[in-house]
DNA sequence: GTCATCATGTAAGCCGTTACATGATTGC
DNA sequence: GCAATCATGTAACGGCTTACATGATGAC
């Protein structure tokens, strides 16, 4: 939750209702978060430094470093906050609505988000957002965290294949068992692919994925 | 959760350790049930009639270790229990003695399932379970199901390709983005195949499907 | 001037987890 | 007899949901 949160005011300032509009819109996962949880998180990340509110007078992006304390990033932040104006409601709908509250990620924010980016991953979810904010890792790290997932997959998949062995008792327990079967194989096989490609984008296509990273899995009959 | 417990005792009598570990091993899912949320749902359930506990006979267990062919121990272990009734109900933490409970669904938690398994499906372990237990419902409630799920997954593949039609920021994204679409489309074409399978499990074969589906991202008719 | 939507928040509660505590059985 | 495993439970806690409560803004 923090993570997503996080990840997504790496890119742009954005208030709760936003936020929670751009979460559902994130790609490979059914994320809905819930108003109830959004906002006291978004709280909690603000007491804790990893947010701050700024109010909505026309976002400009910040382009001094803010490399300094904690506190005194948050004093120099609150120090640009300006006041909402009549002026500033005289637009209506250039800088989209009017928001109460726009957050954006300090620095210790962004520390905050790569620890959490290299925790545990342990379900399909976490490590999809884990991609999603990939280009906030250090290349090494990125490889890293795709080849734990590898292997958890890879071990799933033996797993898989030794209780696949006996005779499924009902044809829509057998159907279920041969798609979780190659279900785990192709997800090895795209992040082979995500290993693969190198951060500017140039390298494979998902269309392309080569026979020789299938075989690595250990050869999916096919 | 109490589905996954009624539709795995549909089956056969178990103890809750059992149940976990087949719970764990139940294809299509990552289910990893903890003891501190089964034990006391076992208690709801019995307490419930949903399930009732058998005793061992006693003198003899299965001494044989868990690994290999489960269906014909389970069976060998079903033989050796006898349903316990009200009268002659041993209970065995009197004098703070532990024993294993072995439970057995009853007819109110068959029909506790049939409940269970229509209801509203949200996310994909909570289908792949209804699939794991399709057996249980009549054909047209089974296709029912199948249906709603295929809707909701065909909703989602809408909505994610008017997303992808705006460019991806990162190549990462972009991938997680592809690999979305592939994966909502293959679903689909699953439960079509679930929907053309019937419960004889003479008709399609999943291995005549899977490859022509693969390839495909953006040609899910019907 | 009122309705739908945007926007933020709080409270109660469900569902599951980890950590803890205990007892029974098997193998050596 | 002692360790490992099998087996059952309880207690504390955490995250997330629904339902509730409130207010601002823009369209008509």
């Amino acid at each position: 939750m923090d993570l997503a949160i996080l990840g997504l005011l790496t890119s742009d300032d954005m208030h709760g209702y936003e936020l929670k509009k751009r979460l559902g819109e994130l790609p490979g996962t059914g994320i809905h978060v819930s108003f109830g949880s959004l906002y006291p998180a978004l709280a909690r990340l603000e007491r804790a430094g990893s947010v701050i509110a700024v109010k909505p007078t026309g976002s400009i992006r910040p382009t001094t470093p803010m490399t300094g304390a904690l506190s005194g990033e948050l004093a120099a932040f609150k120090s640009r906050v300006l006041p909402t104006t009549a002026a500033s409601t005289v637009q209506p709908d250039m800088r989209g609505r009017r928001a109460k509250k726009v957050y954006r990620i300090t620095d210790p924010g962004r520390s905050r988000l790569q620890g959490l980016l290299l925790d545990d991953v342990d379900d399909e979810r976490s490590f999809h957002l884990r991609v999603a904010f990939a280009m906030q890792l250090e290349p090494d790290q990125r490889t890293a965290i795709f080849k734990t997932r590898r292997r958890q997959l890879h071990d799933q998949l033996e797993a898989a294949r030794g209780r696949a062995a006996s005779p499924a008792t009902n044809p829509y327990l057998r159907l279920l068992e041969e798609h979780d079967l190659t279900t785990l194989d192709r997800n090895i096989a795209w992040i082979d692919m995500l290993i693969a490609t190198p951060s500017d984008g140039h390298g494979a296509v998902s269309n392309d994925i080569p026979d020789a990273l299938n075989t690595i899995t250990g050869g999916t009959s096919k």
